[in-house]
DNA sequence: ATAATAATTGAGACTACTCTCATTTTTATA
DNA sequence: TATAAAAATGAGAGTAGTCTCAATTATTAT
């Protein structure tokens, strides 16, 4: 089993420990499994605790999944805000933006199958990645880098596309090539003109 | 409760009519709840059968979820199928062909659910609705209404965009903007030149 | 060291399934 | 109508899970 949070320096407290200990194992048998799938029962296991003291630490079965989505949603947002380029150009901030996020969502398995599961689940953890998105798309259309009108369906199907690569990279094994094509259609269909 | 093919004539014998009441259960209960949720128990009452008849019917689970799915994949080719346009322009025939499956798929919303569903487990079903789209999109790139390459990447990236689509009509309602927009995006993506 | 507090334990009550099979009922056939 | 074959029944064995709680063990503060 891998270490996401259990081997943070900040964990004093038995109760951090023990919390952690669940999270990481969490993050192990969600990615493999799925949320609907993985159960409480295997998570204690794995984590090496009783059955009754995963409910000393979450209320019940929805609140480790929606910890656990929160906490990699926090990290992959983390990577893109660390790796903004300073460039003015919105176009290149949205395709390093893009390269950075996918590309950390696949170098980190776990992290990336989550995503994708809870970004089925829940609207709001996509709204979280898309702000990134949103932000550069808009610039861009304002200098005319991006000959189309701002829509929020436009949004969406560019993150669709950018979750489809992910999905695809998870599945096939990291692939540059694909990050680029993806990168290509993302800006034919902002109407990318240099 | 809505009958798919519980209504259909061809059903003589006992056997195929309790079928078909398995059947028409399982496509209103998958597409309420997906897969995963749906149980044998459900499907067994709803139909106004006993629990062990479905026995008689299926092996198993997976059996009635493959049954269902694939039933629903036939019909929805077979829509696309005979509305195939006449024009020559494989551009056209795209269009065509696209804004048909749309249609047919949040018309009747339990079909489009399902295939979204199904879309999601098996690859073999993406598989049999996207051969109508491979066609037309490799007669347009050889007559150079497309001018791209071809690549099994770029069609799974038109393929998402429609799923995409299907299921916001599914969410929001049925709407004929979104639907256009889905296929300038396709257009763009294949970089199109009237 | 002792007491108080916090954390963990695991048995078990409860729920919700899947699938089997001996029996009964229905349908088709002679 | 009588018989054979087909289909349906539902009780129940088996499995897998969620969540509770009284008892126990570990940790912290005095």
């Amino acid at each position: 089993m891998n270490d996401y949070f259990q081997s943070k320096a900040s964990l004093q407290s038995k109760k951090d420990r023990t919390r952690a200990a669940i999270i990481d194992s969490a993050i192990n048998i969600i990615a493999k499994k799925g949320f609907q799938k993985s159960s409480i029962q295997e998570m204690a296991k794995n984590a090496g605790i009783a059955n009754g003291t995963f409910y000393n630490h979450y209320k019940d079965r929805k609140s480790i999944f929606e910890d656990v989505a929160n906490l990699i949603a926090i990290e992959l947002v983390k990577v893109i805000e660390e790796n903004e380029v300073k460039t003015k150009k919105p176009a290149q901030k949205l395709i390093n933006s893009t390269k950075q996020f996918i590309k950390r969502s696949v170098q980190v398995p776990e992290w990336g199958l989550i995503f994708l599961e809870a970004a089925d689940f829940s609207v709001r953890l996509e709204k979280d990645i898309s702000k990134f998105l949103i932000k550069d798309i808009k610039s861009g259309i304002r200098d005319k880098s991006f000959l189309v009108k701002y829509d929020d369906f436009l949004v969406e199907q560019i993150m669709i596309i950018v979750l489809h690569s992910i999905s695809h990279q998870l599945e096939n094994g990291i692939n540059k090539q694909i990050t680029d094509k993806t990168i290509n259609a993302i800006l034919r269909i902002l109407n990318y003109k240099k």
